[in-house]
DNA sequence: CTGACTCGTGTTTTT
DNA sequence: CACGAGTCAG
C-alpha cells in the first residue's frame, strides 16, 4: 500500500483501510475520522487495482458521497502512478440507497415489470394518491367516523413496508387507537399498491422494495451482484430492514462488504431504521471482522467529557466512552434565557463575537430540533444583515408553485402519474377532483396519447384554458425538445394561474420558477431532473441558486437531523427545553426517549471547539385560543444538574425586560418551596 | 360536480 | 392560525 494513505491514520483506521475482502463492520464513534477512513479505503482499493465502476458506495446523502469521493480522488493524485481513465474515482457508484436503486431500476426494472419511464412520488404526492384510493374504495363509508387522515395513513403504510411488519402489529404498537380501522386500512393499502403498479409511479419505499425484489430475481439478481466487487455502506445504524436485505442480496457472503456506523447516533427509527442491522451484522455475515474507532479527533476534551456523560444516560447502549485526542479546551456553556427573544440576542451576540475574533460564519452552526424553532432567529439575522443558510425543513421543491410547474413535465414523462395529473388538472377552473380523475383514467386507457383530451368537452368555465393546456402538453411531449424550452413553455402557461392563485407574493414565486429554468441546464434529461428533485432536493434555496447572493461566508442553521455527519468549530443548540428536546411527541416509550437522547448527542458532538446550549424558560403563545398567554418550561431532562455542574459553565440571559411578568420558573419554585420534580408533578396531576 | 363556505382540530425529524 | 374535512348552493 502506498505510504500516502497511511500517514495521517491511527492504527485502527489503518487496519480498516487495509482490511481485505472479508465482511467488515467499523463501529465508528462520533468524530473518530470515519469519513477519512472511508475515503482512504476507497482510494486504497483503487490504487490496488479495483475498478471504480465496480465499487458501490452507499451513503446517507448525495453530498456525503461526493465529499468522500472528492477526498479519495485527491489521495490518489498523490500516488505516483497516474490513474488511467477507467481508474477515475468519479466512476464509483455513489449515492443514497434510493438514488442508486433508481439508477438500477431504470436499467433492470423490466424484470420486475417496471417501465423505464417510471416517476417517483414524494410524501405529499403519496398522500394525494392515498386520498384518491380512499374515496374510490371506501367512498362515503368513512364519513362521520374519525378515520385517520391521509398523512397518518401514509405513515402507517410506510412503517409496515419499511419494517416488513404486519399491519396489525404496527397498529397495536404505534397506533392503538386506530385498531378498529384495520380492515379499511388494509383495503385502501391494497388499492394504493395496485394503483402504483398500474401507473408506474413509485414512492420512496418502492424504490427499496423493487430493488430488493430484483436482487431475488435469479438472473437479474446475479447480474447486479456481479456488477460490484466492493460494497461500502455508511451510516449503517440508520438503515432499515429492506436496506439490510438489499445489502445481503448484493453480497450474500459479505465478500467485499464494509459497513460503518455508530449505534449511539441512530436517529431515524421513525423511518423504520433499526440498530439491529449493526448488532446482528456478525450473525448475518459469519466471520465478520469488527473494528471499533474510539479516538475522537473532532472535539476538545472539555466538550467530549460532556458528550460522554450525556450519552451514558442511554437506557440501552452498546459502546464505551470515546477518548479525546485534543486535550483541554473551553467547557461548554449552558444558558438559561428569559425567552425566545433573549435566546436570540444571546446567540447572535456570541456569533458576532466569534466572528470578530476571526472565526468565519461558515465555521459556526445553530442547531434545533424542529424547523420552526429557528424562525425568530431568522428574523433577527435578516434584520442585522447576517447572511445565513438554513438546512432542513420545507424543501424548495415542495413549495406548491414548484410542484405545480413540475407536474406539467411529470405528466408528459409518465402519463400514468396520477398525483401529477390531478394537481395539474385541478389548476384549471371548472375541473375538480372528480373530472380530473376521470380524465386521467381516460388518458391511461388511450395509452398516454393526449389526443383523447382534445376530444373532451370541457365545462363552460374551463373552455378558455382547456385546449391551450392540451396543446402545451403535446408541445412538451415533442421529441428532442430541449428541457429548457419545455420548462419555459410551462412557465409561460402557468404564469397567469400563479398570479391569480397568489396575488400577494406572486412575484417572488415567479422568480423561483425562473431560477428553476436557469438550473435546468445542469440536467441531462427531463427524467433525470424530475428524479433528482425528489431524491435529492436542494436543501436550501441558496444552494439551489448555485451561488448565494450573499458573499461566500454565511452562518449555518440546521435541524439536528440534517446536521448529521457535519462538524463546525462553534455549535449552538437552541430551544433545549424539555418538550422540544425531547420532543413532546416522543416521550411515550423508553425507546422514543432514547432516540431523542441520541439526537441530542448527535447535536452536541458536531462541535469542535465551542458548544453553547440555550433554553428559553418561557414561551409566549401569540395566538393561543387554548391555554395561557405564555408557558413556563424546564431545561431538557438530558442535562441533569450533576452533568451541568461537572461539565458546563452555566449562565443566564435575562436582558429582555418585560414589565408584564417577572415571575420566572426559579421564583415559582422558591415562592412555593417546591423541588423541580414536585413542580412537574403538580403540572401534570390536574390532567387526570 | 365544483367551489365557497363553516367547523373542528392540532403542532417533529426525511429518503 | 392554518389546514383539512365536511356542508351546501348553484
Amino acid at each position: 500500500m502506498p505510504e500516502t494513505f497511511g500517514k495521517d491514520l491511527n492504527p485502527a483506521q489503518r487496519e480498516a483501510v487495509e482490511y481485505g475482502e472479508g465482511p467488515l463492520l467499523v463501529v465508528a464513534g462520533a468524530g473518530t475520522g470515519k469519513t477519512t477512513m472511508l475515503a482512504h479505503r476507497v482510494a486504497r482499493l483503487v490504487a490496488d487495482g479495483a475498478r471504480p465502476d465496480r465499487i458501490l458506495l452507499l451513503t446517507f446523502t448525495r453530498r456525503a458521497a461526493m465529499e468522500m469521493l472528492q477526498r479519495a480522488r485527491r489521495l490518489l493524485e498523490n500516488v505516483k502512478r497516474a490513474p488511467t481513465e477507467s481508474q477515475h474515482v468519479t466512476n464509483v457508484w455513489g449515492g443514497t440507497f434510493h438514488a442508486v436503486g433508481t439508477r438500477l431500476l431504470r436499467i433492470y426494472g423490466s424484470c420486475v415489470g417496471l417501465p423505464p419511464n417510471f416517476t417517483i412520488i414524494d410524501r405529499a404526492d403519496q398522500e394525494d394518491l392515498m386520498n384518491l384510493v380512499r374515496t374510490e374504495t371506501l367512498g362515503k363509508k368513512t364519513e362521520g367516523k374519525r378515520f385517520p387522515k391521509k398523512g397518518t395513513c401514509v405513515a402507517i403504510y410506510s412503517r409496515c413496508v419499511n419494517s416488513q411488519a404486519k399491519l396489525y402489529d404496527i397498529l397495536a404498537k404505534y397506533y392503538p387507537k386506530l385498531e378498529e380501522y384495520l380492515p379499511e386500512l388494509a383495503q385502501i393499502f391494497d388499492a394504493y399498491t395496485q394503483r402504483k403498479i398500474e401507473n408506474a409511479t413509485l414512492d420512496y419505499d418502492d424504490l427499496l422494495l423493487y430493488w430488493s425484489a430484483m436482487m431475488r430475481h435469479p438472473e437479474i439478481g446475479e447480474k447486479i451482484r456481479s456488477r460490484f466487487d466492493w460494497v461500502l455502506v455508511d451510516e449503517y445504524q440508520d438503515t432499515n430492514r429492506i436496506q439490510a436485505e438489499i445489502v445481503k442480496g448484493l453480497t450474500p457472503d459479505g465478500k467485499g462488504l464494509t459497513v460503518v456506523g455508530d449505534d449511539a447516533q441512530s436517529i431515524y427509527s421513525f423511518r423504520a431504521a433499526t440498530v439491529r442491522n449493526i448488532l446482528d451484522f456478525p450473525k448475518t455475515f459469519p466471520g465478520a471482522k469488527i473494528l471499533p474507532l474510539e479516538e475522537n479527533y473532532r472535539s476538545t476534551a472539555a466538550i467530549l467529557k460532556a458528550t460522554n456523560r450525556v450519552v451514558a444516560q442511554l437506557h440501552e447502549r452498546y459502546r464505551k466512552d470515546l477518548f479525546a485526542v485534543r486535550k483541554g479546551g473551553v467547557r461548554p456553556t449552558f444558558c438559561r434565557c428569559r425567552d425566545d427573544d433573549a435566546q436570540t440576542r444571546y446567540v447572535v451576540d456570541l456569533v458576532l463575537e466569534h466572528y470578530e475574533n476571526g472565526m468565519p460564519l461558515k465555521e459556526m452552526a445553530v442547531l434545533f430540533r424542529s424547523s420552526s424553532h429557528s424562525l425568530r432567529l431568522e428574523t433577527e439575522l435578516a434584520r442585522r444583515r447576517i447572511p445565513y443558510v438554513k438546512y432542513g425543513g420545507l424543501k424548495f421543491t415542495e413549495a406548491a408553485h414548484v410542484k405545480d410547474l413540475l407536474s406539467f413535465l411529470r405528466i408528459v414523462e409518465n402519463p400514468g402519474d396520477f398525483p401529477a395529473g390531478l394537481r395539474l388538472l385541478t389548476l384549471l377552473p371548472g375541473i375538480g377532483p372528480k373530472k380530473a380523475r376521470d380524465l386521467m383514467v381516460l388518458l391511461q386507457q388511450a395509452g398516454g396519447n393526449f389526443n383523447v383530451w382534445s376530444s373532451w368537452t370541457p365545462p363552460k368555465n374551463a373552455q378558455e384554458l382547456w385546449f391551450p393546456t392540451v396543446a402545451l402538453l403535446k408541445q412538451i411531449n415533442e421529441p428532442d425538445r430541449p428541457l429548457k424550452e419545455q420548462l419555459a413553455a410551462a412557465i409561460e402557461f402557468y404564469r397567469p394561474i400563479l398570479t391569480e392563485k397568489w396575488p400577494l407574493d406572486g412575484d417572488s414565486r415567479l422568480s423561483d420558477l425562473e431560477q428553476l429554468l436557469s438550473v435546468s441546464g445542469n440536467f441531462k434529461s427531463r427524467r433525470e431532473m424530475l428524479a433528482d428533485f425528489v431524491l435529492d432536493p436542494p436543501a436550501s434555496s441558496e444552494e439551489f441558486a448555485d451561488k448565494p447572493d450573499i458573499d461566500d461566508d454565511w452562518l449555518n442553521l440546521s435541524t439536528i437531523h440534517s446536521a448529521k455527519g457535519l462538524e463546525w468549530k462553534s455549535v449552538f443548540i437552541i430551544h433545549a427545553s424539555d418538550g422540544n428536546i425531547p420532543s413532546d411527541m416522543s416521550t411515550g416509550r423508553q425507546e422514543e426517549i432514547d432516540e431523542e437522547l441520541r439526537l441530542f448527542y448527535v447535536a452536541m458532538t458536531r462541535a469542535k471547539d465551542y458548544l453553547y446550549i440555550t433554553c428559553p424558560m418561557k414561551y409566549y403563545h401569540a395566538n393561543t385560543y387554548w391555554g395561557d398567554a405564555f408557558s413556563t418550561v424546564l431545561p431538557t431532562r438530558f442535562l441533569p444538574t450533576e452533568i451541568l455542574n461537572d461539565c458546563f459553565e452555566s449562565t443566564r440571559c435575562w436582558d429582555a425586560p418585560n414589565p408584564d411578568d417577572d415571575r420566572d420558573f426559579r421564583n415559582i419554585l422558591e415562592e412555593e418551596g417546591l423541588t423541580t420534580e414536585e413542580w412537574i408533578k403538580k403540572q401534570t396531576e390536574d390532567l387526570w
